[in-house]
DNA sequence: AAAATAGTGTCTCTTAGACACTATTCC
DNA sequence: GGAATAGTGTCTAAGAGACACTATTTT
């Protein structure tokens, strides 16, 4: 208590050890089967770490001789696990604490991260699929019991994708490049978990200059559907929001 | 690139020591002359530690043996430097690099918090002055130079507390527990730096039950105004979004 | 009565949702 | 023509903003 906040914690002037752990996880979601879906790796057995053969978000400790930042550390750790160098990434948070990891005093920096299925992704099938796996999520969560607190983790990533998408762009990130209206509502109605009505839809993301036509069209059995693709490929869009300014 | 993930530092397994350095940082808002304003801390000079002299957001090295988790961290500092047990709290994010702070890698959780001045606040003028004020924000930040990259964090606080306020209660928290209904519009008007309009407020606020009355008036030099206080002293209230659900 | 702020009522305009309608392709 | 999905038009209801009005206190 008598200690200044610029030196309170003498244990950790460089020399001394008694530092936290530290780590960054990654929740991945993308869509599969019309289902939204976490990325989700299978721990070691037998090594002496913390839970063994559970399954744990992707992640794991931050290598200052690599990583320049922490979201350097994510997007390296992303990139290992699905092969994709610019997905939609965005902070969500950090959980540390005295008793979260039974080798010490563990603070990890949480990420999110959006991707579209195809081609350019890693396949998780296979050989790899003993170790790293698509979840469907249900609820807030993934049926199995996961490592450390990532079940709170994935639920606040999940908390705050449901919430934005009630008024961002985000879903947009969990497509291709080019994708015509329905199949961005979709998206929405996935991640929303519910339905939504098409004119609105339509009209509400059109206003917004979220998207531009490209000159090619979705062909199926059925009338041919305008294809866009998003006016940004790096910023979410941010819908209306209340509170207009008023006259003095 | 071959390690995996569950393990690809081993320069962190305990007993070795390069871990990142580990802080906390607290961004403090309050109000003041009808002006927001920010808790700054003055750092040391001469003591070998970076920035020297500078103006800083209050926070500092975690204390394993004294903090249980990251919230409590925070929490105490808020505590050291204004006496204030019960805040409004919220994480903003975390910033970590390996340049940041010239004693080695960092990484800093960054909380902002929202309290009001009153008669319980511990006071920053005399001779506390020297080494912590309240500074007005001007623009996304205050006009001296920051230590660190704690321009960046402050910025982003302020962007986050201005986003927020568009659809919740938070400039509640920035004042006494009881309040008019003026008083509110006040304090909405601040954060916001625009007016807004009376009767749309009004409607607004007493629309989502984030107030109730109290049998109280405030009295002047004019007809008393109501008194209310809030629903909830804790949780912010979400003003309605849109995308409601449509029939199937 | 004047000043000052509290609080309300009314009108308009925008937007979301409901829902039915038209359009264009393949078979 | 039928099936299927794309895309549009119209009506209604709710809410925000503009603005003028009334209400209640002190001086």
């Amino acid at each position: 208590m008598s200690k200044t906040p610029q030196n309170q914690s003498a244990s950790q002037v460089p020399g001394n050890f008694e530092r936290p752990l530290t780590t960054v996880d990654v929740v991945i979601f993308a869509v599969l089967d019309d289902q939204l879906h976490v990325l989700l790796v299978k721990r070691n057995r037998d090594t002496g770490e913390p839970f063994p053969n559970r399954w744990a978000l992707p992640g794991g400790f931050v290598d200052i001789e690599v990583d320049a930042t922490l979201e350097a550390c994510a997007l390296r750790k992303l990139k290992e696990k699905t092969g994709v160098v610019s997905p939609y990434l965005e902070q969500l948070g950090s959980w540390g604490g005295k008793s979260r990891d039974a080798r010490g005093w563990s603070a990890t920096h949480a990420y999110f991260a959006l991707i579209a299925i195809d081609a350019g992704i890693k396949p998780v099938s296979g050989a790899n699929a003993v170790d790293a796996q698509w979840m469907p999520i249900a609820g807030s969560g993934v049926r199995e019991p996961l490592a450390f607190d990532h079940k709170d983790i994935l639920a606040a990533a999940v908390e705050r994708l449901r919430g934005k998408v009630e008024y961002t762009s985000l879903p947009a990130f969990l497509l291709p490049k080019e994708f015509t209206l329905s199949e961005l509502q979709r998206a929405y109605e996935i991640v929303l978990d519910r339905k939504l009505e098409k004119s609105a839809f339509r009209t509400r993301v059109l206003a917004t200059d979220l998207v531009v036509e490209v000159p090619r069209f979705r062909e199926g059995a059925n009338r041919p559907a305008q294809l866009y693709k998003l006016r940004s490929q790096v910023k979410p869009v941010y819908f209306q929001r209340t509170f207009k300014p008023a006259g003095e």
